[in-house]
DNA sequence: CTGTATCCGCATTGATACTG
DNA sequence: CAGTATCAATGCGGATACAG
């Protein structure tokens, strides 16, 4: 016997193993962002977590917000002041979830070695790293620098 | 100066840092059960894998495999016979993404401890494991059955 | 058995305007 | 500043039929 698993229901989300429902938790499109750059920063505004994601509309960036606090792993700290304060920040179980997204970074840059890596300006087709065929696996290898999104539209 | 990342490119995906990308390449609905499930098997039939996840459509199986095999981290081998015989198996960055399916399965454990979790038939609501407000942290508990998702629809 | 091909509904996402 | 409301677009995922 190995699996037959059951569906089971936590934090209002459907599932059948713990697996979806990290998934469903952090991730998706801009969550991992949100949570890392937290993670680094500690503590930041609405409007300098849309000044670090261009991108986002500011109806996602609250959506998205509102569901990580409604899941307990971000803090919202709102400053009843004119002009309006809102402090976002991880709670203890956000900051349990930063491994998480290391873990899948690393292995994230091991699929780059693999493949070829190509920055927007690129020089010519399949430049960059090309480690092709060394088939490498995410260890310890000190390739642990998270880079974030930020870039403009 | 902690970010500041730029666009990149690898595998046909457009993505700002490598945690994004390995969203892309094992995220989804789907994914990360074929990965799990060849993990564990090692090799699977289609059909096999067909009765394994009962909710999926044909289409979509055929879709992820595609994408998985295209991102080199499965392995599709064609039996010219007829009838047909297709089998599928982790590569070895496939395999290599076993440890990240595995980290993210202890997340959602810690994430279900903190809330509560609730099978199909809830007796009650909020019946099961509760333990809120003792904000688990995932380490090295014991906790890592990585359960699979079958379920019927 | 292992797939394509086509059509379609719904949920997610986005653009834009407005508010305390 | 930090949202909410509304409307429009996209695209994922599913049902069904057909094919090698």
């Amino acid at each position: 016997m190995v699996t037959a698993c059951t569906l089971k229901h936590c934090a209002g989300k459907e599932y059948y193993c713990a697996l979806e429902l990290t998934l469903q938790v952090i991730g998706g499109k801009w969550k991992p962002i949100i949570l890392w750059r937290l993670g680094q920063d500690g503590t930041l505004r609405f409007s300098e977590l849309r000044r670090i994601m261009p991108n986002i509309t500011q109806k996602m960036l609250t959506q998205q917000l509102r569901e990580l606090e409604s899941d307990g792993v971000l803090h919202r700290e709102v400053y009843p002041q004119v002009p309006p304060r809102v402090e976002y920040s991880l709670t203890e179980l956000g900051r349990s979830v930063l491994p998480v997204l290391s873990e899948m970074c690393k292995w994230g840059h091991a699929f780059e070695a693999n493949h070829g890596t190509v920055g927007t300006a690129d020089t010519g087709r399949t430049t960059g790293t090309r480690t092709a065929g060394r088939a490498i696996v995410p260890g310890n290898d000190g390739g642990d620098d998270l880079d974030l999104a930020v870039g403009e539209v």
